[in-house]
DNA sequence: TTGTAGGCGTTATCAT
DNA sequence: ATGATAACGCCTACAA
């Protein structure tokens, strides 16, 4: 087995060659330069040219002239790296490729070092960050010709050129779908962590927000134990304990579906006696019985929003940045829990 | 909001300048150029003086001159990107970075033509394909100055500089497993489909060679529909048609927690009278009762495994193309429910 | 042992 | 309207 012979290269030079110009004349019509004047005859010589060459104009080449790159880094999450995530970051590199930018992923918690170090290194033109990002982060993001950043907001404000996803809407959309079906007296379920993680807490607090309206001062909270039998029987304690509860918000399809199978063991209709909302749209809601009311991200939405927000940032160069930006994802999918 | 200003790039001539020599001996003493003998001193003198201003080759640079970028295109799925696949970018991701490479990731299919765009854009040094790829691909591959390819096999041969992944070990494992638990007589559940993929065809061959030689020489086959009554109602029938059937194994976890719920309705046991082995170890499996026995891919292997041919083909420049390499990566979790 | 010089492919400035 | 030419930062023969 032998390593196959490179082909040569198509550069600009060979194209200018075979067109019978010169090297700058195929960058001024291949970049369509604004200030120049060129002939359509020429134009259309140079365009036959590297089409029939396949030329493609060499990434590296580019980017050392000019100090920067096509590429957007896109850090990700070491752990916890869901399929929400990941179904964002591939819709995302398409969405990008079709604007000329190619998305390279990094595993993040990343040192601000380390960070720094990847930004000299690729001069990439933006970054979106599926992990929080700290402030001495987004300060070594500044100084290095990063162009845009956009993000996750975790708990706490948004920073400028963040763009909000996810959690606290989460929360909020699940109460209201949940007074609109005329409940004033709900509950939360989780999993049982160690330490809540933001998205928990954000999530109890637009619910806590949104019922605060309709006259519920406080909302009873179960943390459910990851085994599978301990689950089961705290479920059944909580939910006679809490007989004034008529409907569960939970924090994901897996636990919204264990509340739907015990109050089914419980003799408790579901959504007569409770109603419930699950959360990311996960399989196992189409197959329990009643199928999941549940909560998931517009990714469409987002990414387009993504997209367009790095799109303005590297096309404009004194692009104005737009300071805080939340967009609302959080789309409720009714099904027959609820 | 203004756009900060950018700092001034720290070159190695920068570097020179700071250690009072020439900005080939820079080169050289970071690059640990063979072939020469730098004393000790100026070596000293480079190394610190790059660290104190916090240098960092140019990727653009280097790569214009090489001829080869330090990027490693991953090819994902622009359908079916599933939690694990997601998993092993993440994780590919920095495995990669510490050998000093970067994951670009590219959704796929690609077209031969947009693909060979996209390699001769940015020069990458290898592939890494989740996605099948076509001759035609490869072709064009080999002659672009990639070193190396590795990717998922689906139906026929693996090619060279292809790497197995999944699928058909999957069923080997799933039915090895029932074979060791004393079962002859097992069936297969899967998700109805319009078109049975590569995978779905190549578990139930895999499964149908282990059982053979165990004395089964044809398995009974169940296409579950998505719709949920529809399910049951064709699970309970099948499980009635069937009694000879003592375990099924699964095309995923969501289908084995159907089985073990309505054999539960049936009052037939689990696994006293009936075994269920799962697949891909999904959330849901552990929440159903008894737990799933199930089948994942040892991510870990797999990806070290990528890695190091990796590694090895971009470090050497004579490499020898390991031809076809499989990488069994299918690992039995036990739990309740065999 | 270390420095000089040339070139990788592109784009931008300045002539023509 | 188009063509030389320089420069981006790095690597590496070759010269000193």
């Amino acid at each position: 087995m032998e390593q196959p012979p490179r082909r040569p290269r198509v550069t600009g030079a060979v194209v200018a060659r075979e067109a019978g110009v010169s090297a700058a004349t195929v960058s001024y019509v291949l970049n369509d330069t604004p200030g120049q004047s060129i002939p359509e005859s020429t134009r259309r010589r140079v365009l036959d040219a590297a089409a029939r060459l396949g030329y493609r104009p060499n990434a590296a080449a580019r980017s050392l002239r000019v100090g920067r790159s096509d590429v957007v880094v896109g850090l990700v999450p070491d752990t916890g790296y869901t399929a929400t995530f990941s179904a964002l970051m591939a819709t995302l590199a398409t969405s990008l490729s079709a604007v000329g930018l190619s998305l390279l992923l990094q595993p993040a918690p990343l040192g601000t070092s380390r960070l720094a170090e990847l930004l000299r290194t690729v001069d990439p033109v933006g970054v979106v960050a599926l992990t929080p990002v700290d402030d001495d982060v987004v300060a070594s993001l500044q100084g290095s010709g990063v162009r845009v950043v956009v993000g996750i907001a975790g708990t706490g404000d948004l920073r400028p050129w963040q763009v909000q996803f996810g959690s606290g809407e989460f929360g909020a959309t699940q109460a209201q779908h949940l007074r609109d079906r005329g409940h004033d007296r709900i509950g939360l379920v989780r999993w049982a962590r160690e330490h809540p993680s933001a998205t928990d807490l954000g999530r109890a607090s637009a619910l806590l927000r949104v019922m605060a309206d309709a006259g519920q001062a406080q909302i009873p909270v179960l943390d459910v134990p990851t085994d599978p039998d301990a689950a089961e029987q705290a479920l059944v304690t909580w939910l006679r304990d809490h007989p004034e509860v008529t409907a569960v918000a939970t924090m994901d399809d897996d636990v919204a579906a264990l509340v739907v199978s015990s109050a089914d063991r419980l003799g408790i209709a579901v959504p007569g006696s409770l109603a419930v909302v699950g959360a990311y749209d996960f399989p196992i809601g189409t197959l329990v019985r009643p199928a999941l009311t549940t909560v998931r991200a517009d990714l469409g939405a987002l990414i387009d929003r993504f997209t367009e927000i790095i799109r303005s940032a590297v096309a404009d160069p004194a692009w104005p940045l737009p300071g805080r930006i939340a967009v609302d994802t959080a789309r409720i999918v009714v099904r027959g829990s609820t």
